[in-house]
RNA sequence: GCCGGGGUGGUGUAGCUGGUGCGCACGGAACUCUGAAAAAGUUCAAGAUCCGGUUCGAUUCCGGGCCCCGGCA
């Protein structure tokens, strides 16, 4: 049997928003036969298009795309089914013999799937986190300290929404479990789309200002009237927070479309943090190098 | 025009009695990451007193200027 067969490559593509991530995808999948699993936690989301950056039909030219308008807006949607979701892609993908391309700016999701956290299987408990909420951190911290002394140790002490979410594992488990990886058993590579900062931020305003032309403001509109609330549009964060607040008078546009700008850059850096720590990640400034790093890539594979 | 209130960093603000005012938020930098991850949280740096006077010392007292807000005319 030939090695690539077995194998199973498998190609990453992050980057931080509106890098160009999309378009440098569907380019490689074209060149080498491929399909795209999108990582984002926002365009799982359906109705939500031109607030998340979603490729359109046209832009996919062809190239079948995975993971995207999957959930309801009106339901949370988490990491493990999304690493659920996207493992059964990714099989679906190699049982046609073509290689699958994870791209995404969400590196919570992307870790999940490609090293496989081992999540305790203790799903969120919304009516304990709404009673947990009341209480201060100092008072969840000392209650996480009696239920399970080793994960308070390690925890951060002020991160609220951390110490409910350990203390709703302790009951359910008894203790939290430590942590497990379980990383899938094939060659990946990971390549990242480098922007200077100058030209990232040229790069946002322009996108942003073209969505708004496209009708982003009526698309948040739209998901209000479907049933949506603004505390869950606030949740969604960006351009749903923004120009939700916007569309109750809270602010003007000029301040919506500075705010927005702003905070996408800062959501920028935070994604770069992340990506940072990765030492796998390869990174690129041009399609070109990115093809030569998938040639070379795939051509190890075979040999 | 008069009366009252206020003017503090790149911005918005907090500050008791005159004692070396530098707090909070935004913005800046770095970071953390076990079912919300565009989430949640942590750390760090820098940065201001309208002009003059009184005083050993003024954000605080006095005088002057300009500006803003509210009320009256």
């Amino acid at each position: 049997m030939r090695r690539n067969i077995i194998q199973k490559p498998i190609l990453v593509i992050l980057g931080p928003t509106a890098s160009g991530k999309s378009s440098l995808a569907v380019k490689i999948a074209k060149k080498f036969n491929g399909e795209v699993i999108s990582a984002d936690s926002r365009q799982v989301y359906k109705g939500m298009n031109l607030g998340t950056g979603k490729i359109t039909k046209k832009e996919m030219e062809g190239i079948p795309h995975h993971l995207l308008d999957v959930a309801s807006p009106k339901r949370k949607f988490t990491v493990v089914q999304y690493r659920k979701l996207a493992l059964k892609a990714l099989e679906k993908i190699f049982k046609k013999g073509k290689l699958p391309i994870i791209c995404g700016g969400t590196g919570f999701y992307i870790q999940a799937l490609i090293d496989g956290i081992t999540i305790p299987p203790v799903p969120p408990d919304w009516k304990l986190r709404r009673k947990l909420e009341k209480k201060s951190v100092e008072e969840l911290y000392e209650l996480l300290k009696k239920l399970d002394k080793k994960r308070a140790e390690t925890i951060e002490k002020k991160n609220k929404r951390r110490l409910i979410r350990a203390i709703e594992i302790v009951q359910k488990l008894g203790k939290v479990p430590p942590l497990k990886k379980d990383p899938l058993p094939y060659p990946v590579l990971m390549l990242g789309i480098k922007k200077e900062k100058k030209e990232l931020k040229k790069l946002i305003r322009k996108r942003l200002l073209k969505r708004i032309r496209q009708g982003m403001i009526a698309e948040v509109k739209k998901l209000k009237k479907s049933g949506i609330s603004w505390k869950r549009l606030e949740e969604f964060g960006l351009e749903y927070r923004w120009v939700a607040r916007y569309l109750q008078n809270k602010i003007s546009k000029e301040e919506m479309i500075e705010k927005l700008q702003k905070e996408i850059e800062n959501y920028a850096k935070r994604q770069m943090v992340w990506f940072k720590k990765d030492k796998r990640i390869i990174w690129i400034k041009n399609q070109r190098e990115a093809e030569k790093l998938v040639r070379n890539f795939l051509k190890k594979k075979e040999s």
